[in-house]
DNA sequence: TGCTTTTCTGGAAACGTTTCCAGATGAGTA
DNA sequence: TACTCATCTGGAAACGTTTCCAGAAAAGCA
């Protein structure tokens, strides 16, 4: 069922169908009638395929996330989504799993695709060969979540000052031991600047620095770690998880050590993920 | 930079160009050395437009479920991708919001674009449009999470024989009196099945029917509708939550009424979402 | 050496569109 | 009536590939 199918069926050209179709030139009211009827009773509908190789534009949107499990890149997929659906865009999606050889395949996909655009969180925005691709195909992007030193299109948060932020809350709760929970500090940017964030403020306050404690992704493995934290620091008195999910997942491992919260141990996240507001204390 | 310019820097056909890069004929040394050499120089890469347009294949899937902030939809796709990437193909993303029109649309544009197959969670399996429209297409599509009375290609949950072990639980623990919680009752195939399961064999034990109570998706919404069930049916001891997101919120629900989680009200939900392994009861 | 067979190569036709261009038709004006 | 001008239409060339086909070159064999 293609534009020939149509024309042979209305009687008239391929390019007569495609102008009335796309409203793109003049086409008597006859022919336009005749055309319509036709194309709708044959259920005719575009192959944008070729639309898209003969126009060059795919009205398709690459969006590349670390990760699906955290809610934080689901939530933000779908305002993408969203967003792109109504501006009668396509979302091809691809998933980098934190590794950056994973990512660069993808941007290779996605721009064979044609992509038009692309939406991103990059593992190290600074200096990424994902990055360059896309720039070398004047292909435009915008980061998500990343903060990058060098000034690039993207939204995000200040990593820095949201965690000075929360560095605050606690010290004013009085609270002047406390532990950073970080998974993958190492290859997050995120992680890092939260940290630092969060240790600045700490340290202007006149707090010892927080302890680090880098988790593994598996959530069981928090129990022995925050055991074993707690009994050579007792005197932490609060956690500050680098986002909401180990947050989450930290909270269940104080309480398991049979310590309550907030009255044994203070906990604050960050993100603000739906599923936190359903968690007592939220 | 296309196949015609890889051909005329190393002095042969496109033909002869495409042969030697898909590996699709013959080629003496000679010339595979010289295209291989010039494609990698020029940086080449295939235009999969134009590939998918001659090939009649695009190497795409389309996914379309009803919400991506569902944690059990996050996965699935999640799941979804991981297996595409792996076999070389992309994933082509929309939302249909629980909603049956969107869902429509949504197919029509993936048709459009070519998919070769689609995976997907509609509204009603047994009586859909947008199936409907695969199927004159003959595109293959695999269904998720939905339980049609016709046999379709789908991979799912027996949400009845899943409700009725809920139901066993629940009055192996003593529990007599329940009430079923959903969001979208009448929208949700799921919902319906699993109320259905979870009420039959409530009967079959004796059990008074379940109270059914739709709370909208604002979950704060759940704490007037707990208060109000729990006074109006103060015999009610566990409450059965069609999903696992919905479980969370009546858990929270049920605290800020000042009752403990299980020992005053029993709370099982459906799913398994990996965040109902954080809290605490799990 | 002459023959067949194999190996290699390029032209050209698709795939389904859009769009430029020029020809045809009809209406308006002098 | 003859002219211009606007409106409508179809042919054909792109867009970037793959693949069929046939011709050319090289290799094998008697």
């Amino acid at each position: 069922m293609t534009i020939r199918d149509v024309a042979n069926a209305a009687g008239c050209s391929i390019a007569t169908v495609s102008r009335v179709l796309n409203q793109s030139g003049p086409a008597s009211t006859d022919t336009r009638d005749r055309v319509l009827a036709t194309a709708s009773e044959l259920g005719f509908s575009f192959n944008e395929l070729g639309r898209s190789l003969q126009s060059q534009r795919s009205r398709t949107l690459g969006v590349i996330v670390p990760s699906l499990s955290n809610p934080v890149f689901a939530a933000a997929i779908d305002g993408v989504q969203a967003e792109a659906a109504a501006a009668g865009y396509q979302i091809l999606l691809a998933c980098s799993n934190y590794d950056e050889d994973a990512e660069t395949r993808a941007v290779r996909t996605l721009i064979g695709k044609q992509i038009d655009g692309a939406v991103m969180t990059v593992a190290a925005p600074d200096d990424s060969p994902a990055l360059a691709m896309l720039s070398a195909q004047e292909t435009p992007y915008c980061l998500m979540f990343n903060q990058p030193e060098t000034p690039q299109p993207g939204v995000g948060v200040d990593n820095v000052a949201a965690s000075a932020l929360a560095a605050d809350m606690l010290i004013k709760a009085g609270h002047r031991n406390t532990a950073f929970l970080a998974i993958r500090f190492a290859g997050s940017e995120r992680a890092r600047l939260r940290h630092d964030g969060f240790r600045a403020r700490l340290g202007a306050a006149g707090c010892p620095d927080p302890v680090l404690v880098e988790v593994h992704d598996n959530p069981r493995d928090l129990d022995a770690r925050l055991a074993a934290l707690l009994s050579e620091h007792p005197q932490i008195t609060a956690l500050y998880a680098s986002n909401d999910m180990l947050a989450l997942s930290a909270m269940r491992a104080v309480r398991a050590l049979g310590l309550r919260v907030p009255q044994d141990i203070s906990l604050i996240g960050f993100d603000g993920i739906a599923i936190a507001e359903m968690v007592e204390p939220s």
